[in-house]
DNA sequence: TACTCAACTTAGAAACCACGTC
DNA sequence: GACGTGGTTTCTAAGTTGAGTA
């Protein structure tokens, strides 16, 4: 329950200072202001003019994305809401992260990871195996033998052992040739500042297949009647076709986006006849799309070879450059072809049409005294350059948003993985910085400038709550979505108590990817009065940090420490947490599963706090009911034992012999068990409910340091392919080849 | 100093694929 | 062999940052 508590102000020696502050700088803040007040004017004045209709619809379409994240908000310990008991250092959030749900974690990480899950359903059915009658019904255990002894025949003949052996050596083989083709770039000295390479030669970026038109039985209609449209049209009308089955073919904006565009491909015929989207019948282009998906996914085996090794070849001849004598794979070789942009959230430009790339829009990157790619015949390279200072091969810009892309190294290249590298030296950098600048952003709190107190506030957030820096935005071209600099007053709510603590932020709003941050933290109270002090005579659309942005709060971190910016507290906080995490969940006397467990444990931690959240998979609700099912199958089961046992205890006081005393003994056995099997089936629901929009990939690639990851695997004898898989182990082979148990972050 | 743009990293969704179960 | 499930890979959108320019 909240309360409202009046904060004496005369116990408050921040609002003496505050005060006098306000009237001296009000004049002060006009002036500074200006450029954003007009701005945030603007902004006013566009919802003043907004009608409330309009309003409403759009935090109706806000909060769509908002109501659907929310749904188990009433969940105790939703992973949406991080919560944190106490302010009294950095560690709590971290600790609190991690320590949700001390009862649930073990499982459910058993749940994530496969290694486990296989050893658990190995375990699962050796325990079966052995203890049937205590498991199962009397009808159960004949049926499950009856299976197995069927299985048995049923199994397909087994390898031999030579043919095991022969399968380990040739992987083992595989291994040592890929490692000693390995570049090992991180034992190699740094090129000077700025040079990415010296000889760069690649054969160009492969383009999208021309468009293979319908065929003529596959019409589409128009207000009810065939319409033959032209090649051109009906590209862009089967892009629409095959998406009526997504969601975003619902959305108002992404119609009209896709109609307006679509109608610039229609020859002035066509555009004179269709006119309304509603009028459009693409159900037959539809259903031709559905067929040829079926199709694809029903190939023989022979077809699905077929279609491999013409892909490897692609692979082998596109796929890959030659940089300063080392063969590295290039990230996407493949340029986008055209779409329907699919804007994430509630993007004003979702729908538009994504245009065909050509040659001719395409800058090839490459040296001078390479072999230069061939353009497609009939064709030619808008621009060939010799830059060595930038890392791309080729890039072009797209037209819906004009912005450039590129064709990039693949993660485990010598660019991508000395910048990796590089990135978390910065984050270790700052371990020995990090007290000083927060004793410095303390003491900023009472600053008498006021840009100074917000930068200080705003830099106690992305240190304290891992949040993103928040750069400004065009309004009306991207989703409304904000980090830290660009808060608006309308994203938090200030609660003097809550829930038994005090001095409590709630935050509201939208991050990157249009993806919901929803936390209820307690802060220091002075943090508190300076948000009391921001917020005042101001409106929910006004900036809350309205004398910061990025660029400023960077150029204050660089002063602090030489290449410190607002994104490295994210590395800092994540690896930190990890090495914290990993220290404290790691039991010495644990099984290696066990620590396996800790260690997913510690990495769901990160990704707690760093927000890092997915959609709900789209079988979830299924495998849901699954689980419930088998819940209400043991509780049954319970029930049975517990008559059984009754039964028993009645029947040995009749007659009290070894025999029936030893039959009590059991059925209490299986009662208890069944009760602990129970409470682990519902603990794994609510832990299968709560890792439901849990992302934990995301940190482990970007975001934690890998030596932490590696030297820990070496010291806990943990085989480093149950934490890496073969991508995360390329892409951090630097890693893996210089670290050692002693590793320490 | 504000603004724009290029270059890069970070991010989740979707497609793909391998494996286990029925 | 069909199907479901979950891990891996691919795709591309959406951020951050720094440099150049007016």
């Amino acid at each position: 329950m909240t309360q409202d508590v009046t904060i004496q102000d005369h116990l408050d020696p921040f609002k003496e200072i505050s005060k006098k502050n306000k009237d001296k700088k009000k004049k002060k803040t006009t002036f500074e202001q200006e450029g954003k007040v007009a701005k945030k004017k603007e902004r006013k004045e566009k919802d003043g003019n907004k009608s409330d209709a309009d309003k409403k619809d759009k935090t109706k379409s806000k909060t769509k994305k908002k109501s659907e994240s929310s749904k188990h908000d009433g969940i105790s310990s939703s992973v949406t809401v991080k919560t944190e008991p106490e302010d009294e250092d950095f560690v709590s959030v971290k600790k609190n992260g991690a320590k949700q749900g001390e009862k649930r974690a073990r499982q459910e990480e058993a749940n994530d990871d496969p290694a486990i899950k296989s050893k658990k359903k190995k375990r699962k059915s050796e325990k079966d195996k052995e203890q049937p009658a205590t498991e199962e019904s009397e009808d159960e255990g004949k049926k499950r033998i009856k299976k197995e002894v069927k299985d048995e025949g049923d199994k397909k003949p087994k390898k031999t052992r030579e043919e095991k052996e022969a399968a380990i050596a040739l992987k083992v083989k595989k291994k040592e040739e890929e490692e000693q083709a390995r570049w090992r770039w991180w034992e190699e000295e740094k090129y000077e500042d700025g040079i990415k390479w010296k000889f760069l030669e690649h054969k160009g970026p492969v383009f999208a297949p021309p468009y293979d038109p319908l065929p003529k039985d596959v019409k589409f209609y128009y207000d009810g009647k065939p319409f033959q449209l032209g090649l051109q049209s009906e590209e862009v009308a089967k892009f629409f076709a095959s998406m009526l089955d997504h969601e975003y073919t619902t959305v108002e904006i992404f119609r009209n986006n896709f109609f307006v565009d679509w109608r610039k491909e229609m020859t002035l015929e066509e555009r004179m006849v269709i006119t309304d989207l509603a009028k459009c019948d693409f159900t037959e282009i539809y259903n031709y799309h559905k067929v040829k998906t079926e199709e694809r996914k029903n190939r023989t085996k022979e077809e699905k070879l077929k279609l491999k090794e013409e892909n490897a070849k692609l692979v082998e001849e596109y796929g890959f450059c030659v940089m300063d004598h080392h063969r590295e794979r290039i990230g996407n070789f493949k340029i986008e072809p055209p779409a329907l942009f699919r804007g994430r959230g509630d993007h004003p430009k979702q729908g538009m049409l994504k245009k065909r790339i050509l040659p001719e829009d395409v800058t090839i990157n490459c040296s001078k005294d390479s072999k230069i790619p061939v353009p497609p015949s009939g064709h030619q390279w808008k621009e060939v350059r010799h830059d060595p200072t930038v890392t791309w091969l080729a890039s072009w810009t797209e037209n819906v948003q004009g912005m450039v892309k590129y064709v990039m190294l693949n993660a485990n290249s010598k660019l991508k993985g000395e910048k990796d590298w590089e990135k978390y030296e910065v984050a270790r950098k700052l371990k020995n910085h990090v007290d000083a600048i927060r004793r410095t952003y303390r003491d900023d709190f009472k600053s008498k400038e006021m840009r100074i107190r917000q930068r200080a506030v705003a830099l106690y957030f992305i240190d304290k709550l891992a949040l993103r820096a928040g750069n400004e935005k065009e309004e009306g071209e991207t989703a409304d979505t904000v980090g830290c600099c660009s808060l608006r007053v309308e994203h938090i709510k200030l609660h003097p108590e809550l829930d038994g603590e005090t001095h409590v932020v709630e935050f509201d709003f939208l991050g990157k990817d249009s993806i919901r941050y929803y936390n209820k933290v307690p802060v220091e109270k002075k943090v508190y009065k300076n948000l009391q002090l921001f917020m005042e005579n101001k409106q929910d659309g006004d900036d809350l940090f309205d004398r910061l942005n990025t660029p400023m709060l960077n150029k204050h971190l660089q002063s602090l420490m030489e290449g410190l910016t607002a994104k490295v507290f994210r590395t800092y906080n994540a690896s930190v947490t990890l090495q914290q995490q990993l220290q404290e969940l790691t039991d010495p006397e644990d099984t290696v599963p066990g620590r396996i467990l800790s260690y997913n444990r510690a990495n769901r931690a990160v990704a707690v706090l760093c927000n890092h959240q997915r959609a709900p998979p789209k079988t979830f609700d299924q495998s849901m009911a699954n689980l419930r099912s088998k819940i209400e199958a043991k509780k049954e089961q319970i029930l049975l034992a517990k008559k059984e046992l009754k039964e028993a205890k009645k029947e040995a006081k009749e007659n009290d012999t070894e025999k029936l005393r030893k039959v009590v003994e059991s059925k209490k056995k299986a009662v208890m068990r069944g009760e602990e099997q129970l409470m682990k089936l519902e603990v794994q629901a609510t832990d299968r409910e709560e890792n439901k929009q849990i992302a934990l990939s995301t940190s482990k690639l970007n975001y934690l340091d890998p030596r932490i990851s590696v030297a820990w695997c070496k010291k806990w004898d943990v085989n480093l392919e149950k934490i890496y898989n073969k991508t995360y182990r390329d892409k951090f082979a630097w890693a893996v080849h210089m670290t050692d148990t002693d590793f320490v972050f």
